[in-house]
DNA sequence: ACTAAATAGATTGATATCAATAGAAATGAG
DNA sequence: CTCATTTCTATTGATATCAATCTATTTAGT
């Protein structure tokens, strides 16, 4: 009964074939070169464009919400401010209401430098948007939605 | 003019809403995670189940197509191989025919790992499944592809 | 007011990701 | 056959990602 381990080949293929798991992984890793080759110019990849665009609002927002924006965890935010802090495109200070929270915000330079990359964002997204069939981008944003 | 570096928060609004990359990195996220807590009792995340389902072929592939299925940078694959060859789950071996590459193939207890991992990704994906519209599982993985 | 529970972030450790670079081996032009 | 080029992989350094754990602060129950 040595075989009972075995899992058939017709079944990976099934897996690669259907797994939207990986489906989603992978065009995740496509589309972030994609965009982390376009932006490289403006200096920054695309979870910083997207992490400082979600912060360019009237109100310095807290972490917490920031995180769950782009759903990712806390700690991986904390991280991710770490080099935008260095380049001076991002602030963190302590919220006076609750001192247990971080208010973020972007700082003058790092408004510039997203001014910089949103043309580049523009073009790219474009491009990608029209490999996708028509109305295929709205039902695409839609079905990933219903995964999050 | 120095309001001319300013971002419109309507703008800010608008990319975070329709962002294909944004959109594909939550879902990455958001999947990683699912599939992760799921897969951890079988001891393995969802990186690695994907990257050793593809292993599970009759012929030990070289990495490089390894690599360019899972869409990931070949050095990626260097790195997510050390932790399975640690287990001993996956072994790395020189291509007799091309002393250049590398071969790589499941050992019997990579496979039995697998094996238990299947039934565990069969009904997550079935849950995931469940939660989008009649045929949306594959109008998904058709427009994932076009990105990729 | 006091204390227990809940909440907001930070830190640590492990893996994942890619750019830049380097090494070794195969391939091709002559 | 020789050498330049190409191909295949590894290494290094930086950032990304999350689980587990910790501290500080706020909130709630009494």
């Amino acid at each position: 009964m040595s075989n009972s381990i075995e899992i058939p080949f017709s079944t990976t293929l099934m897996v690669r074939d259907t797994c939207l798991c990986l489906h989603v992984q992978r065009a995740a890793r496509a589309l972030a070169r994609l965009f982390d080759d376009a932006l490289r110019p403006a200096g920054l990849t695309n979870g910083q464009f997207s992490l400082m665009m979600s912060l360019n609002r009237p109100e310095p927002p807290p972490m917490g919400p920031v995180a769950a924006l782009l759903a990712m965890d806390q700690t991986t935010l904390t991280a991710a401010l770490k080099p935008l802090q260095r380049k001076g495109w991002v602030t963190v200070m302590e919220n006076p209401r609750d001192r247990r929270g971080r208010l973020l915000s972007l700082t003058p330079e790092g408004k510039a430098a997203l001014a910089r990359a949103l043309p580049i964002w523009e073009s790219t997204h474009a491009m990608i948007d029209g490999k996708l069939p028509e109305g295929g981008a709205a039902r695409l944003r839609q079905d990933l939605q219903a995964l999050s």
